[in-house]
DNA sequence: GCTTGACCCTCACGTTACGTGAGGGTGTAC
DNA sequence: GTACACCCTCACGTAACGTGAGGGTCAAGC
């Protein structure tokens, strides 16, 4: 009475009559017998173990594991889920990987013939934003912001890099002639101009909160990349564009 | 003079003869020619080709859909890489949802028989803690702080949680009482509770700076959820518990 | 008793992107 | 002359089923 047919099972558990077919094949699931017509009987028992393989193969292991896993009884499941755990991860990681590929040769198509690595040369001299992309995207890869300016950044062309850059230029020459007059960074002027760094990158790369702008600020002069880099228009101007950012933010 | 040979194209591309084969077979990289014996030659536009198809292949389209994008002059290339990387992205929210419910599926075999919904609410009452699970995952599913937690709570048993639980709560305890007495947050003793606090999450989940603590502390009172959880231990307990820690912090 | 569906059966080939021999020529260095 | 690296063309194998082809079975309605 409680042998159900392949059709039930099969809708039971949400697969096909074929999947069914296939694991008696290879032996993964066997009915409980036969009608005398031929037909698959399956108890409550066959039930049971075909979700168990359906709960591993939701997992992404393969049947021949699987049957390993749900076959014999001391397998070590824990060992096989961890491994599996990373495997995933792996593979998840490539995925992300290629993504990044994907955004990046968007970049490079948008562009034009190319906005490949000797133009962000050009534009941005020594210091080249794709340089830090990698480390961005694990930093921040799950992040809105990411995700915003990544989308925004791929349909930049040439020109606008030159335009984001010639922006960014003017900023700092500001702030120089500010810090070189003994302007304070609070004051009233280095904090507009701040403000104006903020809009620079809201309008350009993502909504750029000030909390944000904050943690931004901190990290022109923790990392010592963006230091530099920033120094390079003036000496000491990384500190002073975070404190105005600070001044700013408060 | 520059007709290569299939062993040569092969290595040079990173790829075996077979694939060569295949692709030929396939009509997606013909050789230039043929030797007198029979021998594939390819010539530096085959290749050229070969390495696009390559390029391609790496982002995970199929051999077929490369047939389209490199085959057709005008084809949009950019669509396609576009619906591409929606497709990766799905599959890797997919692989990081499988990992997700292997710690899970883990969780539940080392808790002896199972530590599922049903005994989560007996040790937190109507707070499930797995109920914050799928947010705490996209936020900070690919910090450190995260992968820590996941690893070490995939441990616990029944008892652990059960240690967790009274150990916050007489956490708490003290607090109230501080805080009926009038101390002010800022007070040794209510600051000491609060590294107590810190300790604790750097014992039971992960290493809890003081940077990431006050974070915390922030969000238990801008959360809702976290708010209203902390206040049935007494009201005004969150905006309590975020000043001292606060204080503790600074 | 007969037809009509819905259901079941067993082959068996198709899918992807090659891997892996089998069986046999080719090119060149010693 | 022969050893060895390299090339060729079949052609079957892989994972997990999908998809018919060709043909029985079962209960319901006429």
């Amino acid at each position: 009475m409680s042998e159900l047919t392949v059709g039930s099972v099969a809708r039971l558990a949400g697969v096909t009559v074929r999947t069914l077919h296939h694991y008696d094949e290879i032996g993964l699931v066997v009915p409980s017998g036969r009608t005398d017509s031929g037909y698959r009987t399956y108890g409550s028992g066959e039930v049971e173990r075909l979700q168990e393989v359906l709960f591993y193969r939701e997992l992404g292991f393969s049947l021949e594991t699987i049957r390993e896993i749900v076959g014999r009884p001391g397998y070590h499941r824990e060992a096989a889920l961890l491994q599996q755990r990373e495997m995933l991860e792996e593979k998840a990681d490539r995925l992300l990987g290629m993504v990044d590929a994907i955004d990046r040769a968007m970049l490079a198509q948008r562009t034009g013939v190319r906005m490949s690595s000797e133009d962000m040369l050009e534009v941005f001299g020594d210091f080249d934003p794709k340089e830090y992309e990698q480390e961005a995207k694990e930093r921040w890869g799950d992040t809105d912001a990411y995700k915003q300016s990544a989308q925004r950044t791929a349909g930049y062309t040439k020109a606008d890099w030159e335009t984001i850059k010639a922006e960014v230029d003017d900023i700092y020459a500001r702030l120089v002639d500010l810090m070189a007059a003994g302007t304070p960074a609070d004051d009233p002027a280095a904090t507009a101009i701040a403000e104006e760094h903020r809009a620079h990158i809201s309008n350009w790369f993502y909504d750029c909160s000030p909390a944000i702008h904050a943690g931004l600020g901190q990290m022109y002069v923790a990392d010592v990349r963006f230091k530099e880099n920033i120094d390079k228009s003036g000496a000491g101007l990384a500190e002073y564009l975070a404190a105005a950012i600070a001044a700013n933010s408060a």
